[in-house]
DNA sequence: TTCCAGGGGTAGA
DNA sequence: TCTACCCATGGA
C-alpha cells in the first residue's frame, strides 16, 4: 500500500483564472506523469522533488474565476519540510503560469470582440511541465509522428525510467536527466521505442547532467526571443517547430510553430483550402504581435472537437 | 503494402 | 540559405 499521510497546499494564481481551462488548454494535460480526471477535473501526477522526495499530487481549482485559487493534495511517506512544500507549489504554480500577466493581451481581445471575448475569462494559461527539461523531451517526442504515438512514447519513457512512488511502482514520476542519461540505448528502441528520438532524448540528457546544458539559462528572461530561440535550436532534436513550441512553453508567444495542424488550419480557414506559403501563413497572426501563439491557439481552439 | 505524422540532421550546392 | 535525402515507429 502507498504511505497514507496527506497535506493540502494552495497557492493564488491571477484573476481572472480558469483552472479547468488551463489544465486542459493543450495536449499536455494527458502526457505522463499527468492524468486529467474529466469528471472531477483534477490534475493528477507524481513527483520527485530535488531532494529525492517523492509525492503524489490531486491538483484541483476553484470555480470562482475571480477570486481563483489552486489546491494540492498532496500524498506522501514522511513529513515535508518548508522547503519541499514551497517546492511543489512552486512547481504547480509554474505548470499554471502563476507569474504570468495577460492583461495585454485580453485588451486585445476585447478590442477585436466576438469569439474573442471569451478568451478574458480566465483562459490563456498554457499548462506546461515543472521542468523545462520534461518540456523539451515532451516536444521532442511531438514531432514527425502523430499524437497517439507520443503519448505511447512518453508513457513508456516514464515507466521505464521514472521514478516509482513508494509502495505503488504504477505511479512514476518523470525521469529525472540522470536516469535518462544512465540509461543503455536498447531502452530507448527496445523498451520504450523512441525511434530516431531516442538518441536525441539520451544526448539532452546526458549534456545536462554533464553540466554542459544549462536549462536554467534558458530561462534568464532577459534573453531576448531570437537569442533563446537560436539556443533552442542548438539542441539535437530541436528545429523551428519545436523552437516556437519550446517558446510558448517558456512564456513567449512572439513565435508561432509552423507544423502540419497550423498549415491546415490556416489553408481552410484563411486560404479556401490553398496552401499558403510560409510567409502569408504567418501574416494572419503578425498583428497580435507578442502574442501571436496565444492567437493562434485560441483560433484553432474554437473548431477543434476537444479529445485529446 | 504504402503512406505519413503536431520534423530534424546533415551534406552538398 | 536552400534542397534532397535519410531517419524509426506505428497507425490509417
Amino acid at each position: 500500500m502507498a504511505p497514507a499521510n496527506e497535506t493540502t497546499l494552495s497557492l493564488t494564481p491571477p484573476a481572472p483564472f480558469n483552472f479547468a481551462e488551463a489544465a486542459y488548454s493543450h495536449g499536455w494535460v494527458v502526457l505522463a506523469p499527468n492524468r486529467w480526471d474529466s469528471t472531477r477535473q483534477v490534475l493528477q501526477r507524481t513527483e520527485r522533488l530535488s531532494n529525492g522526495t517523492r509525492v503524489h499530487l490531486n491538483i484541483t481549482g476553484s470555480d470562482t474565476i475571480e477570486t481563483p485559487e489552486i489546491t494540492i493534495q498532496v500524498r506522501h511517506a514522511k513529513t515535508l519540510s518548508p522547503e519541499e512544500r514551497s517546492e511543489i507549489t512552486t512547481s504547480v504554480g509554474h505548470m499554471f503560469r502563476c507569474d504570468e500577466d495577460l492583461t495585454e493581451f485580453y485588451a486585445l481581445c476585447r478590442k477585436r470582440g466576438g469569439h474573442w471575448i471569451k478568451i478574458t475569462q480566465g483562459l490563456g494559461y498554457l499548462l506546461r511541465s515543472p521542468t523545462l527539461f520534461e518540456d523539451i523531451v515532451k516536444t521532442i517526442c511531438t514531432t514527425n509522428i502523430q499524437w497517439s504515438g507520443t503519448k505511447r512514447m512518453v508513457e513508456g519513457l516514464v515507466q521505464a525510467l521514472g521514478t516509482p512512488y513508494p509502495g505503488d511502482p504504477s505511479l512514476r514520476a518523470f525521469p529525472t536527466p540522470e536516469a535518462i542519461a544512465a540509461a543503455p540505448s536498447k531502452t530507448f528502441t527496445e523498451t520504450v521505442h523512441l525511434g530516431y528520438r531516442g538518441r536525441y532524448i539520451h544526448e539532452l540528457a546526458a549534456q545536462v547532467v554533464a553540466g554542459i546544458l544549462d536549462l536554467n539559462a534558458l530561462q534568464d528572461p532577459t534573453l531576448s526571443t531570437p537569442v533563446l530561440k537560436k539556443k533552442l535550436l542548438a539542441i539535437k532534436g530541436v528545429g523551428n517547430y519545436a523552437a516556437a513550441t519550446l517558446l510558448m512553453l517558456l512564456g513567449r508567444y512572439d513565435a508561432l510553430a509552423i507544423d502540419t495542424v497550423f498549415r491546415d488550419f490556416v489553408s481552410k480557414k484563411y486560404f479556401e483550402d490553398r496552401i499558403p506559403s510560409e510567409e502569408e501563413a504567418r501574416s494572419i497572426y503578425a498583428s497580435w504581435g507578442k502574442w501571436q501563439y496565444l492567437a493562434y491557439w485560441f483560433d484553432l481552439w474554437q473548431g477543434l472537437d476537444e479529445t485529446l
